[in-house]
DNA sequence: TGTACATCAGTGAACGCGCGTTCACTGATGTAC
DNA sequence: TGTACATCAGTGAACGCGCGTTCACTGATGTAC
């Protein structure tokens, strides 16, 4: 009898959650050759050398594995975000804003599938189930952590500006504020969602062949984008540049 | 005999453009209810009333259903954009650019699966042949054709500016304005490649469901950003503002 | 205008393949006493 | 420590379905003389 609430969990604990695993490896791999509809549960087995119904003990059904890819992919993708954000020095707001748009890029360049799972084209007849919603949240939260973090550091603008946004926008801007960036202003958030809209645009048009014949490679583009963006939310210059 | 050249062609060629349209009409439909993978020549063929492989008297591989699909599909938003441009005096260039990224946004929502079909994830194991490559570029021409318009609007601004693209975007732009905008500078062209990123990116969250729980409906947004990414571009307020 | 022939659209059967999911089962692993 | 039972992983066969593509064919439409 091993102890309650130990690490090392019994053998048959420790095959599933291994085996788990490796399904959710070949599925990717499945994902990257034949795209999320050309996602078959038979060859996921076959490839992993079992019989087709012995994967229904790990997910009860195709759906649920896909789902599980999914919540993955917008895992990996926020902590990379995360981590990109929590490089540079807290107070340097744009080379976090920076070193956040890069890793983005740089996760969707190296698993471009499950890029394509999360932002390309939504899977016919899949319709993704409530425990996608919170992962899906995490890459712009780290947006949202960094605006607040700029707060102090923005000229304060009090008073109605020419390009304020308008009401409706106002409004669901609030709403988002309180989500994901507390006390930041409307007009910053309006201004950041376009900067962050303009991002995945970039990103899904490098990744999906937009640029072939035009800023191909998009590297230098890209890194230009990142920065006019930045003048255009007004994130401070910071230490670095 | 009819004459050579007449717009009445033989009732065999009547009927053979006839239903290659009504194959194109159902494979559309399909591609709504199914996605592009789900798109089955067995099952356009059903809904029309005939034998699979009577289709590939039409078509010569399921490949080539889609790459029509395709080609319609930029054309037609090609179309909508041109239209669109087209409707404001010629020198009011914002009312122009304005009323093109509506279109753009009103064709995809009338027409989502087209619009994945073309700026969504690329369909597994479909390789675009060439013939693709003409109508892909001529919604983006309309813009093209629209900053050569501002030219002689804008101001003139001679010699280097702070935030000038570096030199491989400065090289890909002034490539970029050969193609569609002879004349634009550079500068101009990085700062619309932004724009455009933007607007695709918007229309893309839209569309594929990232606005859900918080810029939803996105009427508000797209109407602030399309004006934002004009004032950034450097569009002349136009005589209707 | 009429006939002989060529072209073409559409048929129906077949090939060879793949899929998700269910179900009764065997045998190994874990647990309670 | 040993036994009896419950849990669980994996098997293999089957159900019922769909797919793209080929091929020899029938019969209608078009064309040349």
């Amino acid at each position: 009898m091993t102890a309650p609430g130990s690490t090392t969990r019994t053998a048959r604990e420790r095959a599933r959650a291994e085996l788990t695993r490796e399904i959710k490896e070949e599925a990717r791999r499945q994902l990257a050759a034949h795209g999320a509809q050309g996602l078959s549960l038979r060859a996921v087995a076959r490839e992993l050398g079992m019989v087709s119904s012995a994967l229904y003990r790990y997910f009860p059904s195709r759906d649920d594995l896909l789902t599980a890819l999914i919540i993955d992919a917008y895992d990996a993708l926020g902590q990379a975000a995360e981590l990109a954000s929590a490089g540079p020095p807290s107070s340097d707001i744009r080379g976090r804003w920076r070193a956040t748009c890069h890793a983005l890029r740089t996760w969707a360049a190296a698993n471009p599938h499950e890029y394509a799972l999360i932002y390309g084209s939504p899977v016919p007849g899949y319709r993704a189930p409530q425990a996608t919603v919170a992962p899906a949240t995490r890459a712009v939260r780290v947006l949202g952590g960094l605006l607040a973090d700029a707060l102090p550091e923005v000229p304060d603008v009090s008073g109605s500006q020419p390009c304020d946004p308008p009401p409706e926008l106002a409004e669901q801007s609030l709403l988002v504020a309180d989500a994901i960036a507390p006390g930041v202003p409307p007009a910053m958030i309006a201004r950041a969602l376009i900067a962050w809209t303009q991002l995945f645009g970039m990103i899904s048009f490098e990744l999906f062949g937009q640029f072939v014949g035009s800023v191909d490679p998009a590297d230098s583009f890209f890194g230009y984008a990142v920065e006019r963006m930045a003048d255009y939310i007004g994130l401070p210059a910071g230490d670095a540049a």
